[in-house]
DNA sequence: GATGAAACCTAACCTTT
DNA sequence: AAAGGTTAGGTTTCATC
């Protein structure tokens, strides 16, 4: 991860199905040079895959909520994680500071999708309880 | 957005440096007619771009904040937008359920961008108080 | 959906440091 | 060795029919 791997995942960002010659044109590289260096960043995982941005609108009828976690004694982050990554509706999730241990943000398909997803995050052994703010209205996606 | 184009999304969020002929195959269609597909939904919008997923502990050390937000009186959900929209470290946004009018998931290059952030959304004019709580470790991200 | 020209991807080979 | 450039083929894209 030098600058041009940076410059290369910048333009790669900002289109994902740009071609190789037109990426190294903007970072003083030639095709296939960027070429290896995509395959490389992609073999070490510093890039995970190319996906595709869609209008969230149009996304069907998602529904997101933020859940503070509240743990029982001490927790492991490493714990929670295992916890959490068994449940594909949640969507980000870390350690924070203040009241709570961690907050989650979760999506799910519709309301007792995300329920249910609650519910298995909820009842993991050293999870006390939760508290939820269920998002009404989506005003910012990034 | 028929279930043809909904299976186009599906492999292009998979890989979204996948041929059209790939793709075609998947759904059953030509390559020509992927391409149409995929540049009408791009023309329409349902397609925003193609981006490209980094490994999120090369991305720099970042800092990512949940902030939830008060208001004075009441605000309406679009004037909430316009203020967040100005704030291009604000990443996901909206109003929630419970005490918050607004909960907003902040994400910065560090410390001092993300509080002059805060401080450029706790300055709105509708905006009465704010509550953060700083990610310490990221567990999930997807 | 098919066609063909242009553009692109990809691997092998060569040059440079 | 390690990293980039060049070349050449096969493939893909893309406008047109």
């Amino acid at each position: 991860m030098d600058p041009v791997d940076a410059g290369i995942i910048e333009r790669l960002r900002a289109n994902a199905r740009a071609g190789y010659g037109d990426i190294g044109e903007q970072v003083g590289l030639s095709a296939s040079a960027v070429k290896r260096r995509v395959d490389r960043m992609v073999a070490d995982g510093v890039i995970r895959g190319f996906t595709v941005r869609v209008d969230p609108r149009i996304e069907g009828s998602v529904i997101e909520a933020h859940v503070e976690l509240f743990c029982r004694g001490t927790v492991s982050p490493r714990a929670l994680q295992r916890i959490l990554e068994g449940v594909p509706e949640v969507v980000e999730a870390g350690t924070v500071t203040g009241e709570a241990d961690a907050i989650v943000f979760m999506r799910a398909r519709d309301v007792g999708a995300l329920e249910e997803a609650l519910e298995r995050v909820r009842t993991a052994a050293s999870v006390d309880h939760t508290r939820s703010a269920i998002v009404l209205s989506k005003l910012i996606t990034r």
